[in-house]
DNA sequence: GCGATGCTTCGGTTACGATCGAAGTATGGA
DNA sequence: TCCATACTTCGATCGTAACCGAAGCATCGC
């Protein structure tokens, strides 16, 4: 009868509105508050932080005290995977909140997934550098290339110091509004890490969502473009 | 705020322990009755049916009448997917259901995932497939090779025949109990459905746990060597 | 037709957990 | 020291959904 893992003690978790809400805003990367997370899941700070309790106690968030305030963030890459995981599974269905929002066409283009770029712009990134020979992919598996190695390097990356984290470089993480796989793993984090500080693009403020400025626009579609 | 698809309404479908016992016993593969559900469930067949109802709606499950019975599967192989990798979750964080029970073993060394062979013998399988070159790995991607094809016709499995379908032939699935890979997709269905047929392993009745006979063990074991 | 079996629907109970007001604890600044 | 801010804990309320008994359909075998 009861075979293997507790899958609905995380099924429960994720299964409240609130908390699900909470978890959609950590998966923008960016370590939250307690009272930033009551708000984005529209409940008072006292609700939220029970809610956050059982959260860590789930081992789904971490937290970090800095003088009065208390940083979450999702536990490790593991939650953020799972959690774009069943929204792909979500979105696969048809199954969208509600009906298409105002910011839904900014979150397609060019979203934050946990640490990396996703949406169109994460799509067409991975597609070009796999066009070109900097990735080698098969099926769902991504590895980097030694061609790959001097593009990035070209881009302001050094893969060397990427490789010694004992995090994997390259990982293909599944896309819910494009259903295809973008890049995750360290790599994808260096490279959506690299757009900011050239300043080709920026977080938006309460949103998973990622402008690109009209000129880092350009750069970034030059850089990786598509085949005809 | 309401940002992508709606992950707390499939995370309250899994998190209800009933619904989630029902879902893990659907991962055996077969189909079962509404009465054998609630069986597993540990509750009366009128709140299964209600469960079942639910879990339906949700695109989760889908049924079959037959006579007077009524089938219930998983609705498709994503769903599968998506449990696996939630067991793959919950497991890592040492969420085991409660502490081992003594059908633990078994399950840990062969069990059927969906449709396909998991546990010690299915990662076992796959090591030794992509060992002897039959199969291409890359990250988490896996690619049948040339050479893979003949060995598989002398193993009795005709690939042309499996690539007909629409279901991608080699996928990896993260396994729970071993954290490793295991072969799904079409082509570890096949396999799994070849061991039942030549009579080398047997489903068990209320598990996924997959007994091995001793001259099947002896087989399998010579047929997928590990190397030293 | 009739009873038996498998399942669903209805109605009413119950329990759990989400929620918030109010009070309590910690940190920072003045 | 004193107050403000950030957060947690306590206590109580409330709503929802899980649950089962009983009744209602559907299908099978006879």
């Amino acid at each position: 009868m009861k075979e293997g893992p507790d899958i609905a003690q995380i099924g429960a978790l994720i299964g409240d509105p609130a908390r699900a809400n909470m978890l959609t805003a950590l998966m923008g990367g960016k370590a939250l508050t307690a009272t930033e997370l009551a708000a984005v899941g529209g409940i008072t700070v006292q609700t939220a932080s029970t809610h956050l309790a059982k959260l860590e106690a789930g081992h789904l968030l971490a937290q970090r005290k800095q003088g009065r305030h208390r940083y979450f963030t999702l536990a490790d890459e593991s939650v953020g995977k799972l959690l774009e995981s069943i929204m792909g599974f979500a979105a696969g269905r048809g199954q969208l909140r509600h009906r298409p929002g105002p910011k839904e066409p900014a979150l397609r283009k060019a979203r934050i997934c946990y640490d990396h770029l996703a949406g169109d712009y994460g799509v067409r990134m991975l597609d070009s550098l796999v066009a070109r020979g900097a990735i080698d992919a098969v099926g769902d598996g991504l590895a980097l290339t030694q061609a790959g190695e001097s593009t990035l390097k070209c881009i302001g990356i050094d893969v060397h110091d990427l490789k010694s984290s004992r995090r994997p470089l390259c990982r293909s993480c599944l896309d819910w509004s494009e259903r295809r796989a973008h890049l995750a793993g360290s790599l994808g984090k260096a490279l959506l890490a690299n757009f900011f500080e050239k300043g080709w693009a920026r977080r938006t403020a309460g949103s998973r969502s990622v402008i690109f400025s009209p000129e880092g626009e350009r750069q970034f579609l030059s850089l990786f473009p598509v085949e005809a």
